[in-house]
DNA sequence: TTCTATAGTTCATATGTTGCGAACTATTGG
DNA sequence: CCAATAGTTCGCAACATATGAACTATAGAA
């Protein structure tokens, strides 16, 4: 089984952190990670956004966000514990995981507001 | 030939916008068209990043920006002028853009460095 | 040690996306 | 109408992604 491979804070590039958060389900495994205080395993996201995710598919998930350099993963058992590297990213790229996250935040609570109209739209 | 697409501000996706900007092309588009003043064409760019694109590719990569609410397209006589959607977005999601924009400063900046320190490496 | 259970990973493959040359469309000016 | 210019679309090859099946790694029990 090969190694988990991290790449030095200085290998991270903008464009693969773009592309790592530009998946839905990586979006949101980054920022439920983004929030929670703690670390999290992989089998936590089994279920996210309503939607249920296959152990393999999430596997590949956290590779690619672990492989752009957004999280650190480290074996402790029988169990992955999954952390973001946050505030490394912070110091090369200032603002930018803030400013994704807040507009993920935007986008979440316009999509609430919008699918309540939606509702009252179809309910009136 | 279909009509060009541009979404409206609210049908915008962050998901869309860093998939867009996840490409080195379109980021390095991108960034020319918001420190422009001016509208570009399609052509200018056919030499990018020390690279010849094709015009069908770019042409592929101008729509992708477009669908993703990025850029806007107009028709003028035979050519075609782009000019960003900065303003719009910076409504809808406040910060997004330039923080990417600034990141993606910071690695040409750090980029030239190890360039300039493997050169020197080389020669001494 | 061997057996079992649990947590993740890797493999095979089907499906989706991207890049690019060739052929096409749209517009302008003879 | 013809030619030139700027972009678009098509078709296909190359690459990427999602997922079930098979596998590896670890812990605990017998």
């Amino acid at each position: 089984m090969r190694p988990l491979i991290h790449p030095s804070i200085e290998d991270i590039s903008v464009e693969g952190i773009l592309h790592a958060l530009s998946d839905p389900v990586r979006a949101a495994i980054y920022m439920e990670l983004a929030v929670s205080s703690g670390a999290s395993t992989c089998s936590d996201f089994l279920q996210i956004k309503e939607r249920n995710i296959p152990k393999s598919t999430l596997s590949q998930h956290f590779r690619a966000l672990r492989e752009a350099g957004l999280i650190r993963s480290e074996r402790q058992g029988v169990e992955m514990f999954n952390t973001t590297r946050c505030s490394e990213i912070e110091q090369r790229f200032p603002g930018l995981i803030p400013a994704i996250l807040k507009a993920h935040a935007v986008q979440a609570a316009h999509g609430a507001k919008r699918k309540r109209a939606a509702g009252k739209a179809k309910a009136g």
